[in-house]
DNA sequence: TACACACTGACGTCGCGTAACTGTGG
DNA sequence: CCCACAGTTACGCGACGTCAGTGTGT
């Protein structure tokens, strides 16, 4: 099929696929003369693939590309698949994470332990406690910084909030990890791909159960209220 | 204190703390004079805020305002609470969702239910197998179109991976809702605040999980590997 | 005077497309 | 001859700041 048609089964205008096209994200047709080329069904699981990413995952379209490299070049094994795959999916969903932290002066001397904030202290904790590999240094430290976060804005997560959280994780990535196929090429893909596109899914029940449970308590408890705005 | 000294405790520039205040993300300091102002800890307390919803959640200015006006304002009852909350929600992370179908010209006639697409059909289904509140449409659309993306992506769900996610999501807003502090103020601000800067959490927790499932998978099973990188 | 500040508008950068122009071939 | 296409450059737009100029108080 000619780029009209692609542009027509994927509902992507003719203008955004010659975009892709230079930037890599969509790989050429096979030129059949030098002003027309053909595309057949990869290149519009492709472009679904990548509107997927972009639209659901919000992944911009730098962290795309990171993706379609892992799956175009898939790891020789299955260690090396979650690795890779953890790398892409550390570079996916939005990029922002931690700049240099420039904490002007922390007290704690140089030395041979960085400060260990207790922000991350409780990361290392967690991880420590649940039994997950402690040495993936940039998923811990995202974690850390998130939590940190959370604290600053004035969030302070009880242990228990946070234990059914982790639980939550660790039932939701035995699923994720049960439901992988065996071969090498497909399995990264459904790593990787499958946990982009559920994480927004997995946010959306929370928010849907999240009324549901709301709505039990209120129902329980409708009398107490008090509106004192000056507390931020 | 004045504007720098609010830079210094921040670490934001005060250039950057200019143009929150000129976009309504901080509310003015308090006016000695007419070329001075003086903020207080409401104002640090507000620039974190600003700071981790912009870092962690990855929220746009435009959506950060949006929490703000409902944490500033909030609603007079404890039900209005979660509507206003679920909306502020649905308008942060990402903001992208749902743009016109433009499906051409679908082969169901415009009965009194609209096409119910499979995957409409399959969110109403899990909405209403959960007892979940199925009269709100914008997070059931959302879901929706959350699993068609990732039909055209190629990921199909199994039902009980799906399950799982459910499971899972109802266990974490138990805990975030049992968590929610008493003050009306302050439990708006706990569940909109705190879903907002812990769903990154949840997501960092599900990836560090996923190391360790996989870990166990793959020294269980450590023979078969075939390398196709034909599918995609 | 010198300085910090308030306020304003201009400017810059990056991501993500869109549009316009110039060929070339069926 | 016309139209669809390939390839390239230019342009636009929104988001997120950053800078520089001007005025005012201490």
């Amino acid at each position: 099929m000619r780029i009209s048609k692609l542009a027509e089964r994927t509902e992507v205008p003719v203008p955004t696929l010659k975009y892709y096209l230079r930037e890599g994200l969509l790989h050429p047709g096979r030129a059949t003369a030098r002003t027309q080329a053909v595309y057949d069904s990869s290149h519009v699981e492709r472009v679904r693939l990548v509107r997927a990413l972009i639209e659901s995952a919000g992944l911009s379209l730098g962290s795309v590309r990171g993706v379609l490299a892992v799956l175009d070049r898939p790891p020789a094994t299955r260690h090396d698949l979650l690795g890779a795959a953890q790398d892409v999916l550390l570079a996916g969903e939005g990029g922002r994470g931690q700049q240099d932290g420039g904490g002007a002066a922390s007290a704690a001397p140089p030395e041979g332990v960085p400060p260990e904030d207790p922000w991350s202290a409780r990361a290392s904790a967690l991880v420590a406690s649940r039994g997950w590999c402690s040495d993936d240094e940039p998923l811990v430290g995202r974690l850390a910084e998130q939590l940190r976060a959370a604290g600053a804005a004035g969030i302070d997560l009880s242990e228990e909030h946070l234990t059914v959280l982790a639980d939550a994780a660790d039932r939701v990535a035995a699923a994720d990890i049960a439901s992988v196929p065996a071969g090498l090429a497909a399995a990264v893909r459904h790593v990787v791909v499958g946990t982009l596109l559920t994480d927004p899914v997995l946010l959306t029940l929370r928010r849907l159960a999240q009324q549901r449970a709301s709505a039990e308590t209120d129902s329980s408890a409708a009398g107490e209220m008090d509106s004192r705005p000056g507390q931020v």
